[in-house]
DNA sequence: CTGAAAGCGCTTACAG
DNA sequence: CTGAAAGCGCTTACAG
């Protein structure tokens, strides 16, 4: 590996004149600079972050903690804060959480061997010392899918999840439909909002929650959803609705009552939350709530750049728009 | 942020004692390591890596290229490679390349500055300087998803694509099909070899090929595959079934299809290559080349591992089996 | 067993 | 404008 000091050599100048034309904020005699230009090109010499952070103090390095089990929404949404990010000169670390204290405890020293300048957080942690490391360093925080709720010195972007499950259910309810089943969990705080939006919803319209339509989930993807009917079918209670958490969700719930000889749309229909890339691709395409998922990468990214460069001092809570993207696999109660 | 420094003072002892105890490779006295123990946990002390890398020139840490636009098989594989990496104790640095000379030499420098333990690729890179670096400064790299064609020094584990695409299109032609399109592209190898395979089990079957029955495709997305089939429509030649490279091509040939009132795959079939998650829960379900994902990732891991740690000395090729999945989207010709 | 010291690759006051 | 030197947070021979 070429260092400074290889350079420095070959120009035939000190380190720091080469450190200086590095940097470009001293001026620098035109022939050294010509010389040590030549050199870095010939040795393809580029400096060694490692040491370039622990003299600077800063690494303009970002820690994005997202679960270890991430779906599809999570992926699309980490993609478009890691470009977001690579534009603005940033570095990503990746962080997988496991959701115990164990697995959150790992993630914290992992954090702390790092030295980042900024952490966004697609999951929720629950661990104490999480947060009060965030604080206690002044490490700028941007939550993202959740409420900042506990955490201090963090601003949050998110939808109203609540809202955006009590649009969807009240779509469902206007269609006619009575018998809405629920696909979904309480593990994390946007499946409390979803849930807490689909019971208003059915209150609102004078229908009776009922428990037994309510099916918890394992996990957010095809698989779960599959199961959650199969869990479902078993119960023998009637419904001709679905309204799953999330659209992967919805995807496994599909495929499953076909397999049960049940058609979507014209025997049930079903609806999901985000809007995720196949929503609109698929057979019937699905009915859904719209996350706007560019915007939410792109916001996260902005503040966060804004809370470490200084501009933005104080921590705010952004809730985004959402929109009811109508499409074949919800239709009118026959 | 507490230092070695600090924790030394507060224990009343010698950075080098602290930094003993840390490594736990030499021997020290109960009584100081006690002290300095509790005082570790006390502060919450966790050392700098960065620092740590720099004297030891070792950083534990990988580095993964993937393309700027990574498809949903891509998004499953670096998935798993990332999984399988913390557990071994890794950390992983994610580059995401553009696909040109500009890109290229952009992730070539941060690369550089970085200082890697080894690297995986899932995209070709074509910079000859990149494989220089790699070469010269001994990393040990493993590509994935292609072969190792011009570069020295690397491992590499993917599948023969010539033969999963002869497999699949073989299997349209068992079904009856003749006039079989193909939406791909040969921008990358496996397209190539993609591509040579669907040729070659036309030509044995002693079916023409039909150069206006190859859709090239801009990217390997659902909209891609969409529009694919927009543009095969408008020349409106007969096909009863379509050879997509992707399944991600596939899903959006189905719908377009269906938005054009064509049945899959009652009026034509579809098949694609990956398998990813969703392929056995749409409907029509996908008819697909199983790449195996798992083991790929896994196996990715295990090899740059034994290069690393010395291990294993001399560079591999792996070629990992497929599997023909047959599901609902291909029939027999009627 | 343990501390003082050198050194990893940088940057930046400090003096010229 | 420019070099010698100190220092960032670590590890590891080197001497005791």
């Amino acid at each position: 590996m070429v260092s400074i000091k290889d350079v420095a050599k070959l120009a035939k100048v000190s380190v720091a004149t080469v450190s200086r034309v590095i940097n470009g904020n001293v001026k620098v005699s035109e022939e050294k600079k010509s010389r040590i230009l030549e050199v870095i090109e010939e040795t393809g010499y580029v400096p060694n972050r490692a040491a370039q952070d622990m003299v600077l103090k800063k690494t303009k390095k970002i820690g994005i903690f997202l679960p270890n089990t991430f779906n599809q929404f999570q992926r699309q949404l980490f993609s478009e804060i890691a470009h977001n990010l690579e534009e603005l000169g940033y570095y990503s670390s990746f962080f997988f959480v496991n959701t115990d204290s164990e697995g959150e405890k790992a993630c914290l020293n992992k954090l702390k061997s790092e030295r980042v300048d900024g952490v966004i957080v697609l999951q929720e942690i629950e661990l104490i010392e999480f947060r009060d490391y965030l604080k206690k360093n002044e490490i700028p925080t941007v939550l993202v899918t959740f409420e900042s709720g506990d955490w201090e010195n963090a601003s949050s972007i998110h939808i109203q999840d609540e809202v955006a499950a009590k649009v969807v259910v009240n779509y469902l309810i206007e269609l006619g439909h009575k018998d809405i089943a629920m696909l979904g969990s309480r593990k994390h705080s946007f499946g409390v909002e979803r849930e807490r939006g689909y019971k208003k919803a059915l209150k609102e319209a004078n229908l009776q929650f009922n428990k037994e339509l309510s099916i918890n989930i394992e996990a957010y993807n095809v698989v779960a959803g599959s199961n959650a009917i199969k869990e479902l079918l078993k119960k023998k209670i009637p419904f001709s609705a679905i309204f799953a958490h999330t659209d992967e969700l919805a995807f496994g719930a599909i495929r499953e009552l076909l397999d049960n000889g049940i058609r979507v749309p014209e025997d049930v229909s079903v609806v999901g939350i985000d809007d995720i890339e196949y929503s609109s691709y698929t057979s019937p395409s699905l009915t859904t709530i719209r996350q706007p998922l560019e915007e939410m990468g792109k916001l996260t990214v902005t503040i966060l750049h804004n809370h470490i460069s200084g501009k933005s001092l104080s921590y705010e809570k952004n809730l985004l728009p959402i929109s009811l993207i109508k499409r074949e696999s919800a239709v009118k109660l026959n």
